[in-house]
DNA sequence: AATAGTTTTGCAAATGTTTTCATAAGTATG
DNA sequence: CATACTTATGAAAACATTTGCAAAACTATT
């Protein structure tokens, strides 16, 4: 249909097929109500038969918007983070919005890097994953005046508006869990909090949470365990073979509570009876697996989903009504891999 | 540090604050060697206190290239996409390239759209997923003479370069492990094939091996079951619960497999004396879980990458050397979910 | 110190749009 | 059928850059 000719069709080229002007056909496109219906008809034929296609870099340069958003978070090999995304995705897509993304795999620099590559290709509006950033970061959205969310996680003075779970609130949630069942023997395994504020925050409140109840995790019942089942299962299997066990592991998200599970399993004991493991995110498969994992829901989608509503409404009415923070409430969920402390 | 003067700095604010041309500027960052050092450093002072960041739309409607690829998948919420997302993204991040990406979720028209406004954000090249696609979408490419690549999938006569694993090979390698360990009562369980040629592919080449080798699959030993643990299990469950039972069971992928084990575990069946199950993909928590999966391993680390590497290379050298495809073979992973026929 | 050659810089045109303003074409009113 | 509106279209300026060409500023050579 398209008849290519040797260079890509633009305004012009359109408007002579259509015998009208380049402002008669950009019109057609941006209010197409001036348009006398015949006109109309007479350039949609054009647009068709020389195969345009709009050109947005050269709307752009009229302070037009990109329709493109920034999304910078850690990793997608994460699979909550890629449900994250994909809920986003999908919620700004709706309003026509489409996204770049870049990872910067918990590096501060190349976060920088990447937040500027994206100003330079004049995204409305970025979004940053958790709550902590280099001050750097910060400034550079600041000078470019372009709306910002933080997602993933909630606090309530953030430096932009969060939208997220509470992570602090997550760790309380499952340490109150297994504190209620009577634990005291508790060993803990967390990921290498390096640039990661999430596992922090949630490592640090589990702690003060148990401390606040008496109970104090010795040192070689804390595990920092890279973000793998792997890892996990090594790491359990090598605590459960000691002479002195924990009665209860937490564990700081469902891929290492996943691998603990596993790791109890190899080690022929049995959940929760012998040990009780708790995660935290209800990740994809933690219901499914046996025994179904406790753990503290963190609301992935909706996450998603609202922070992309909230900076479509940010781009739109800009500087009108600032965009809100948003809690997207974490929520325990007890299922078999908890138990009472038998003995 | 930066000035933010009312509006945003330009090419011209910069130059006016380092005593220059707005051409020598723009030389300053395309061509910095033309420039005499002192003029350098006097402009390069001027860009950080104006907080100046280049405007790619402009650059972009000179010809120069956009810097951005299209990216476009069925999903992110299956974790071997994302996987393969992340490493593209990756490779081409070394060149500077940042990627638009958007889901079609298997509708074929949304992919269609997508596709324009990726062009009209003038990406420097596309990636599809999977080898089948509407015509019209292949045309659009056509039309616009942009690099595009078929990522995830192999065929040898792809309508584009296509570079990822051979699909047939994937399901014919795990139909014959089950057979060479003796079974003969065989049941298949594949995600809905609508729109997905990676599915129907695979299910097609399992039947018809099995069939060669004299085993037919009982329709009711057929399922389709949508891609989710809990399904699989739900749907295994039942399938166990039946008089007759098979001795293997063939899934479409890891996905469907862990929810089979998690169904056998739950009906107090071992695997694999009672029923073997494999899977397709080797996912990540395959090789962790209990009983570890038998499974074909499709090299998505490595399908990102180097698809990523061949359309940078295409963009580049645009013209040039066309691209050529690259089969990254599936590999049979043989673990403790599949053993000999009892009986 | 004049000349030729080289390096560095600026001017202006070009890129593909949108938009303001002005004009041309219709339409209703007297 | 002239007049005053309204509606539809075009011309040209504006947007933020790059780039070809020409001029200016150096350097080296005599």
């Amino acid at each position: 249909m398209a008849d290519k000719k040797h260079k890509k069709a633009d305004i012009i080229t359109v408007a002579q097929a259509a015998r009208v002007s380049a402002s008669t056909v950009s019109r057609y496109f941006n209010h197409p109500e001036l348009l006398k219906p015949a006109t109309r008809k007479r350039i949609d034929s054009a647009v068709r038969r020389t195969g345009y296609i709009r050109n947005r870099a050269a709307q752009t340069i009229h302070g037009i918007r990109s329709g493109t958003i920034g999304v910078l978070i850690p990793t997608l090999d994460h699979a909550i983070f890629a449900e994250v995304v994909q809920a986003f995705s999908d919620s700004v897509a709706e309003d026509g919005f489409t996204i770049l993304l870049a990872s910067h795999g918990y590096d501060l620099q190349r976060e920088y890097a990447i937040l500027r590559k994206f100003l330079e290709h004049r995204v409305d509006g970025v979004v940053l994953t958790g709550l902590d950033h280099d001050e750097a970061v910060f400034q550079l959205i600041d000078s470019q005046k372009i709306p910002c969310v933080l997602m993933w996680n909630y606090a309530a003075g953030s430096r932009y508006p969060s939208i997220g779970a509470d992570n602090e609130l997550a760790g309380q949630l499952i340490a109150e869990h297994v504190l209620s069942l009577g634990h005291r023997d508790i060993a803990c395994m967390f990921p290498p909090t390096g640039g990661n504020d999430r596992a922090m925050a949630r490592r640090d409140i589990v702690l003060s949470t148990l401390e606040k109840a008496g109970v104090t995790v010795p040192p070689d019942w804390m595990f920092e365990t890279v973000y793998s089942i792997s890892a996990s299962k090594r790491d359990v299997t090598e605590l459960l073979a000691r002479d002195h066990r924990p009665t209860a592991l937490i564990c700081g998200n469902d891929i290492l509570a996943t691998g603990a599970l596993y790791g109890a399993a190899a080690c022929g004991l049995d959940v929760p009876s012998d040990i009780t493991v708790v995660g935290i995110g209800d990740f994809k498969g933690s219901s499914d697996i046996e025994p179904a994992l406790t753990t503290v829901r963190l609301p992935a989608r909706r996450i998603g989903r609202e922070a992309g509503k909230a900076l479509v409404t940010g781009i739109i009415s800009l500087g009108e009504d600032p965009v809100g923070s948003l809690h997207c409430a974490p929520e325990i969920i007890v299922r078999q891999s908890s138990g009472p402390v038998s003995g």
